[in-house]
RNA sequence: GCCCUCGUAGCUCAGCGGAUAGAGCACCGGCCUCCGGAGCCGGUGGCGCAGGUUCGAGUCCUGCCGAGGGCGCCA
């Protein structure tokens, strides 16, 4: 109610590209071409000179029409002329069909009342989630010991796809598959209780120094499972500890223990074998998934009579589409796990499930440099960086940014010597200062006795310098960067945005004084309503991505 | 051998099939009487190779070369 009211008095604040859309879709139905408005490709071109919005209908179309595109964008051109959307200043028809609209800056002072009448809580929304019920389950590391950089790395952008799906209306469920069951569990208590005893830990066995000083506390008895199930207990309460660091907190932890106990496991060795898909061989028994393609069966259950992975996976897959009815599953798991990926996609089909709701992303191995050294970390061998030490060193912030720069599927290099030595030189601390440089201004503000009159009393088409509407460009770009990002699971592309509005922010900072004795009053009233539209949209784009938006530095 | 991902500036990475490919770091040169110089402005420098699809390819397809990962009754 309150926000029509706003509305009508700022004369619309409707987003631009819907506005448009529907201009051309009018105009080409005056043509007797039928295009709804949500079909008309519409882009920002990269040149200021090719306009603020163009679109290539006319090339699209050309084919079908049997006409040179050109011509087709002439007449589209004139028709745009006769019933222009809002704020058009020309249009012309450039290269081979593109139809450019100019604009008047009124359209980005739209944007700025959009941006500070929809604030934090509503600006840059979507509903491409639909409400979609989301599972995504994401490091997922065995709690045999800390977790390391890489660990972090694709956890932190995970969780940031889980932000922006949330802004986009999925309905995200965090979750972290722990795998504290089998071999690796009695491997574990066997190092545990070799340090204790004071022998060698074994070759196969985990050496890192940890696992001396778990031994240290452990009172239990002299049992491999027993001491295993303790040390990963001790361990999974650290790992807790430091993803929350990162700002990552779970809504579930999924003990494959459990899942073995509830029978899950054996239920769903059931459901498969009644598939007709099975049966035993050599005292295991077979998952026969070449015969929907796989290129070799899978062992369930050991000879030993122990369940492989693989057959807890599944069985909590089957919790998660069959038991818990999850609309749509992400799984982020590391390239090294590739392997897993086929078994468990047409696992989850033999169980009826559409395997279009099962997403499986690989995150490609994280490499670090050190002391000039590029090596794998090998959690075995106890020569990994461990997560902590990372965030001890450069901060949380700073390590979530960083893993938030490149696409999962970058096998991304991180050299920790040059990410400690230019700590201060971090991408981070630049975006982080262009918001406390928001905070301060609004501090000065206060300080002097401004006061910040009603949005409706201000004037916003003072805002006519390059670097307010450039500023203004960035802001109304920010809804479609987050639908585009939640569609893609791609929140690298927030940081990128984040970045851009960074970059326009300082640039106006440095031309444009807000509250210099020189500039006049109404001029800094509009350019206060600038700068707050600046906070909202970064203060947006830095709690997708999970990094603090400081006031000071 | 087969499968997956990636080859973009000296380095680390961006780049919904659009017009003259961007940023940070590094290097060179400018800018603080004025809201925070952790900033701004300018310069040097690049799509692995070869075909194809398209009005248009860094982006899609094929092949080759190179890098990483996978192909266990490990997880």
């Amino acid at each position: 109610m309150r926000r029509r009211s706003r509305r009508a008095i700022l004369g619309g604040t409707m987003a631009a590209r819907p506005v448009i859309a529907a201009a051309v879709s009018r105009a080409l139905s005056a043509m007797g071409i039928d295009v709804d408005a949500a079909s008309v490709h519409l882009e920002r071109p990269a040149r200021r000179d090719h306009g603020d919005w163009s679109t290539n209908t006319a090339l699209v179309n050309a084919k079908a029409l049997g006409r040179p595109p050109r011509q087709i964008a002439e007449e589209l051109a004139e028709h745009l002329r006769t019933d222009p959307p809002p704020h058009l200043a020309s249009v012309e028809v450039a290269g081979p069909g593109f139809v450019n609209l100019h604009l008047t800056p009124g359209w980005l002072h739209d944007t700025l009342a959009e941006v500070v009448g929809e604030g934090e809580e509503g600006y840059a929304r979507s509903d491409i989630g639909a409400g979609e019920k989301v599972q995504i389950e994401f490091i997922s590391a065995n709690p045999t010991g800390p977790v390391h950089v890489g660990n972090g790395w694709w956890g932190a952008y995970t969780d940031a796809m889980g932000r922006v799906m949330t802004r986009c209306g999925w309905q995200v469920h965090r979750e972290y598959y722990v795998n504290d069951t089998g071999g690796q569990i009695r491997a574990l208590g066997e190092s545990l209780l070799a340090r204790r005893r004071g022998d060698a830990v074994p070759e196969e066995g985990y050496q890192g120094e940890y696992v001396a000083e778990l031994a240290t506390d452990y009172d239990g008895p002299e049992e491999l499972e027993a001491a295993g199930r303790w040390a990963a207990q001790r361990i999974l309460d650290n790992i807790r500890t430091t993803l929350a660091r990162l700002g990552m907190i779970f809504d579930e932890w999924y003990s494959q223990a459990s899942v073995e106990e509830s029978g899950a496991v054996r239920e769903t060795i059931e459901l498969l074998k009644s598939k007709g898909l099975v049966d035993e061989e050599d005292g295991a028994v077979w998952f026969r998934s070449s015969r929907l393609g796989d290129n070799r069966d899978r062992v369930l259950v050991k000879s030993n009579g122990d369940a492989t992975y693989l057959a807890g996976d599944l069985a909590y897959h089957r919790d998660k589409f069959l038991v818990r009815h999850f609309d749509r599953v992400i799984d982020v798991f590391g390239a090294d796990h590739a392997g897993q990926v086929k078994s468990l996609t047409l696992g989850v089909q033999a169980m009826g499930v559409d395997p279009g709701r099962l997403e499986v992303k690989l995150g490609q191995m994280v490499s670090l440099v050190q002391g000039g050294q590029t090596g794998r970390m090998s959690r075995r061998a106890g020569n990994f960086v461990a997560l902590d030490e990372l965030i001890d060193d450069i901060g949380a912030d700073a390590t979530r940014l960083l893993s938030l720069m490149s696409s999962l599927d970058q096998a991304a290099v991180l050299d920790l010597d040059l990410v400690r030595s230019q700590s201060m030189e971090n991408p981070v601390y630049y975006v982080q200062y262009a918001h406390a440089r928001i905070a301060s201004i609004e501090r000065r503000r206060v300080e002097r006795g401004i006061d910040r009159r009603p949005l409706g009393d201000v004037d916003l088409s003072l805002l006519v310098h390059d670097r307010e509407l450039e500023l203004l460009r960035s802001l109304e770009e920010l809804p479609d960067v987050v639908a585009e990002a939640g569609r893609d699971r791609a929140p690298h592309k927030v940081t990128a945005w984040v970045r851009t509005l960074a970059g326009t922010f300082h640039g106006f900072y440095h031309d444009c004084p807000v509250l210099a004795e020189t500039v006049a009053d109404d001029l800094t009233q509009a350019r206060l309503w600038l700068v707050e539209a600046a906070r909202v949209g970064l203060a947006i784009g830095l709690d997708i991505l999970g990094v603090s938006a400081p006031d000071s530095m």
